[in-house]
DNA sequence: AAAAAAT
């Protein structure tokens, strides 16, 4: 114990505590809490005050408040922000880099015997306005096209369509730890060493101006020919991680040539696509097909989406027309195999996001049947790239099966939620919630107000209670149709219903501006869920504050939760450490998933389990140290972790530092999960 | 125990 305090000293974490029970809102001018009995008479008075409703009504979404492609919410933007700083023209002029790989020169890639027409996309139709082709070797980007352009890169006008803002210049301090054999070089623009001319004029229209820090070191991994393991922080520009660098190296290459035997499409209408991108929910993979037509516009890549609940013959159609690449979810993309209608064999690039929860219970077997299973290039024929925010040692171990030679990617702190978070805990009560719920709505106007439940029945009577409170909300879980799924999400992020309560669907990975508050009304039980919640505010450096209702059922994730808010750097509430100790060492309730790093959660964030306290285990003895019981909160191989934080002696490992650095230490941290209960 | 994901 005196290690981690002392750890938590090194980090130069402050004690200060606030009191519990006493909670301030953003402004710190909250309405008295009103309990409720009381509740009644004063719903009465606010639903008879006509202007109380229009209070609530969707706040002003409009050029005014927002500047181009930078829509910050809360505060209006200034001067200099309001006009795009454009890059320069001469992309070309970017300093001479030497590759030390397949950069500059890619591998030149044979044409198509068929394609006398060049090659549109692999389909059937004719080239369709805002679209290219590759013809003699050559990417011949099709005419701009005004209207499309509009669609997919909105105007000033329709911040809803405005995704990631640009405030990269804040994530320069952001640490990132690349580890693996010869990690390339980071870039340090998107010009230099240059992408793609073609992508780089699409990155301009989104406006994007500099690269974040994972994508300054995925494009260089990729274009090296690496898999990848990356774990940034929520709001750091993933998506665009992967999209780039792929998109940039199709674009160069061009399509590449079916084996021979492969039906090249005349004939029989199956798709080949190139490139693959999994997510765990039908909106998320609705979100990277959208950025992905951003990418692809006017190119001769034509990306599709396929997902379960909406209308398969129009996914098919869109198949036919072409499709190199793909964005699904698994079951749809199972179902369209089987249909014969998708065929992996050509994939170059198999992309997970939120990889950790694709490889979870929940999903991994299927995943493992699609990579596994199908006609998808082995793992040596293909580049994997995983991303998430999170990523429990267990699932590294797991990820190891899909991955050769990986190079771990960390990008921000060691807890993985960004600072630009205020992170609030309140202690409420079950029955108190909807009171608290409502004060906090109340006082908090102006932006949107994300709400995470933990079960659907939840998210159905917390909407339509606040609905009744005339609170503008509505609701997104899984037990609701796809389109109303889609027009809960429509109405959230345009503001016409700035209140959403939400389930796990909602939980990763969705990138809504203009989330200014996320509350977790029910705290889940896996600490890494928190995480992803909170992370749908303070997106691409803007704030955000969220608000967590904790109470003695929770207790569960009450070590954790402290942990996580020491390292961002937020105030720890007096109750939780009380509540902590009420609950001593048993708190964690889940000693398994954290082993590596000992204090429950793992550090899941951002540690590269091969040099902290990985391998596959067997070096070194038992778990010693703080071992202790599987559900113990300092389960594990002890301490921090078997390996040393800094390689070398035993560290904070803990444990009998009989294997120094490597090893785990046995497997204290794999015990069984402790009951729910 | 819950949510998600094919029909």
């Amino acid at each position: 114990m005196a290690e981690l305090t002392a750890r938590m000293g090194n980090l130069g974490l402050g004690d200060s505590v606030h009191a519990g029970g006493a909670p301030n809102n953003a402004s710190g001018q909250r309405a008295a809490y009103i309990p409720p009995h009381l509740r009644a008479k004063m719903q009465a008075q606010h639903a008879s005050a006509s202007g109380a409703a229009a209070q609530h009504a969707a706040p002003p979404i409009n050029a005014a408040n927002s500047s181009i492609g930078n829509s910050r919410w809360a505060s209006a933007p200034t001067p200099a922000e309001s006009h795009i700083q454009r890059q320069p023209n001469g992309w070309a002029a970017a300093p001479t880099f030497t590759p030390s790989n397949n950069w500059e020169n890619p591998e030149p890639r044979p044409q198509r015997s068929m394609d006398n027409q060049g090659y549109n996309g692999g389909g059937y139709g004719r080239t369709a306005p805002g679209e290219g082709t590759w013809r003699d070797g050559k990417h011949v980007p099709g005419p701009p096209n005004p209207r499309l352009e509009r669609e997919l890169f909105g105007t000033a006008n329709d911040p809803s369509k405005q995704t990631t803002g640009i405030n990269f210049e804040k994530y320069d301090d952001i640490p990132v730890e690349a580890s693996g054999t010869d990690v390339p070089e980071a870039v340090i623009a998107f010009t230099s060493p240059p992408l793609d001319p073609h992508l780089l004029t699409n990155i301009e229209l989104a406006h994007y101006k500099q690269p974040t820090p994972v994508q300054k070191y995925s494009i260089p991994i990729v274009a090296n020919g690496r898999d990848l393991m990356a774990c940034a922080q929520t709001g750091s520009g993933k998506t665009g991680g992967f999209l780039f660098p792929i998109l940039s190296q199709a674009f160069k290459q061009g399509p590449s040539l079916l084996p021979a035997g492969q039906n090249q499409g005349f004939g029989r209408k199956k798709a080949h696509p190139t490139s693959l991108i999994l997510a765990p929910t039908r909106e998320l993979v609705s979100q990277i097909y959208d950025e992905a037509r951003k990418f692809a516009y006017r190119s001769w890549v034509k990306p599709c989406v396929v997902y379960g609940g909406a209308d398969i013959t129009s996914q098919l159609r869109l198949i036919e027309r072409g499709c190199d690449l793909l964005v699904a979810t698994p079951g749809r993309l199972v179902d369209l195999i089987e249909r014969g209608r998708i065929s992996l064999a050509n994939i170059k690039y198999l992309i997970l996001d939120e990889a950790d929860r694709m490889l979870d219970m929940g999903f991994e077997p299927q995943i493992r049947r699609i990579v596994e299973g199908e006609d998808m290039p082995g793992v040596h024929s293909r580049q994997t790239l995983m991303f998430s925010a999170t990523f429990p040692r267990d699932i590294q171990m797991l990820a190891r099966d899909f991955l050769k030679d990986y190079i771990f990617l960390s990008v921000g702190r060691v807890g993985s939620t960004s600072e630009n978070i205020t992170q609030k805990v309140e202690y409420v009560e079950d029955q108190d919630k909807r009171s608290v719920l409502l004060d906090i709505l109340q006082a908090h106007q102006g932006g949107l107000t994300l709400i995470f439940v933990e079960t659907k029945r939840m998210a159905d009577n917390l909407s339509e209670f606040l609905l009744n409170q005339k609170f503008p909300a509505t609701s997104i879980h899984g037990d609701r149709t796809q389109r109303e799924r889609e027009r809960a999400l429509e109405m959230f992020r345009t503001g016409r219903c700035p209140v959403l309560v939400a389930t796990a669907v909602a939980a990763r990975g969705l990138d809504i501006p203009n989330v200014t508050h996320v509350v977790n009304y029910d705290l889940p039980t896996d600490i890494d869920d928190y995480v992803h919640r909170i992370g749908r505010t303070g997106r691409a450096g803007n704030v955000g504050i969220s608000t967590a209702f904790f109470n003695r059922g929770n207790r569960g994730v009450v070590r954790e939760l402290i942990d996580l808010l020491k390292e961002a750097n937020q105030e720890v509430p007096a109750f939780l450490e009380s509540i902590a100790r009420e609950s001593g060492g048993m708190g964690g309730g889940r000693g398994g998933r954290g082993g590596g790093g000992g204090r429950g959660r793992g550090q899941s964030g951002a540690k590269d389990f091969r040099r902290y306290g990985g391998g596959s285990g067997g070096l070194g003895g038992s778990g010693g140290g703080f071992g202790g019981p599987p559900n113990s909160s300092f389960s594990g191989p002890g301490g921090y972790g078997g390996g040393s934080y800094s390689g070398g002696s035993a560290g904070y490992g803990g444990g009998n530092g009989s294997n120094g650095g490597y090893g785990n230490g046995g497997n204290g941290g794999y015990g069984n999960p402790a009951s729910w209960w």
